[in-house]
DNA sequence: CTTGACAAACTAATTATATTAGTTTATAAT
DNA sequence: ATTATAAACTAATATAATTAGTTTGTCAAG
């Protein structure tokens, strides 16, 4: 199965994925990938499909340590607990890898059916923890896209150093993450303007 | 004043804003500028200073602008009605200029005094519009902090094209606000657990 | 009106990266 | 042993950024 003894694509990605997290995904050259990997940079080549297809790689990696770090943070929670857990993982995930995460933050092209499916997993994954909210299809959509929203935006800010002042993160996160959630449970997010109901 | 009839630093940054705008920060490259602008690549250093000097030339254009929107938005609106007007403005903004938008996403390096500057202006608007929540001061900050992942997470999922399904992202935008917003003014978001006021 | 200073353009050269083309070679399978 | 081929290689090209050094148009002072 292995030929030369070489490298194979999964180390390639393996130390494309080292390099972006330590130094940033817009730093990844595939010239330092096939330094560390010992090989002249017109080789890696025959593992991967440039740097574009590199990229591509990464995101698919990413997706699929993300799935099962929001899989692993989900199990044996319901409600509220799972979806703070989840929401955790998911800033935790990006903090620790900024740059497979970063890969991931590019719609896939439109006939990669492998990258676009993953993606949906991941959107599943919170759709599964919103269940027990009892939110019809479409609110529960709009919610999907809510709390989406609300962890890609503080942990990428959180990575580009947006959080100045000496006041703890994590503290921040959980805030808004119980104030979103004590939002989701009142009503008068559902219309227009005007209370109309104010429990359930 | 203009020897040569020559370009001139705002050309040639107005320029690059429309190329960033156009085909992403990413994407940017000063030959492209220097071609449109009709001299040659080197020619554009007695203007700026390199690429990384033209990035950052893109943020402070990039924030001089959103601050004027934040603040046009801002005007005779209070509350709600204000802190959702910002917030739209500021998605907005970065749906319109993803390229300035994506400018600003960087940390300003320690020394650059007019950049950080130019950047807690804009935290300073979003904590006025929050006056009338009557938060305490820590309590501000944590919520500046929310309402800045929101904005920021929204427009750049939508940016990428990470929102697939056909539903309306205007709604869904409005809906996240506004469950914010309902709980921000609970208090269980305030401490771990139980409820110790309710007013306030 | 001349002239000198200088900003702003230029050419030339270097470095780094990505990419393609074509060649060599080690090794696994026959 | 032979052979097919994956995986390495060298060589060459294109693009971009950057630096160094040179030329030149224009403004202002004499």
């Amino acid at each position: 199965m292995t030929r030369r003894a070489g490298v194979t694509r999964q180390q390639a990605v393996a130390v494309a994925a080292d390099l972006a997290d330590a130094h940033g995904l817009e730093a990844l050259t595939l010239a330092d990938v096939a330094a560390v990997l010992g090989i002249r940079l017109p080789s890696l080549y025959n593992h991967i499909d440039g740097l574009p297809g590199m990229q591509r790689e990464l995101a698919v990696l990413g997706c699929r340590q993300i799935i099962a770090a929001l899989n692993r943070a989900a199990i044996g929670k319901s409600s509220d607990d799972a979806v703070i857990a989840v929401a955790q993982a998911l800033r935790q995930y990006a903090l620790e890898h900024p740059g497979l995460y970063a890969a991931i933050q590019r719609a896939p092209a439109p006939d990669d059916l492998e990258l676009q499916q993953l993606s949906q997993e991941i959107i599943g994954i919170v759709l599964a923890v919103l269940q027990p909210y009892g939110l019809d299809p479409e609110s529960a959509i709009h919610a999907v896209r809510g709390l989406r929203a609300i962890t890609h935006g503080f942990a990428t800010l959180e990575l580009a150093g947006g959080f100045g002042l000496p006041l703890d993160r994590d503290e921040s996160f959980l805030r808004l993450l119980r104030a979103y959630l004590a939002g989701l449970r009142s009503v008068d997010c559902y219309d227009s303007g005007g209370d109309t109901a104010d429990t359930a």
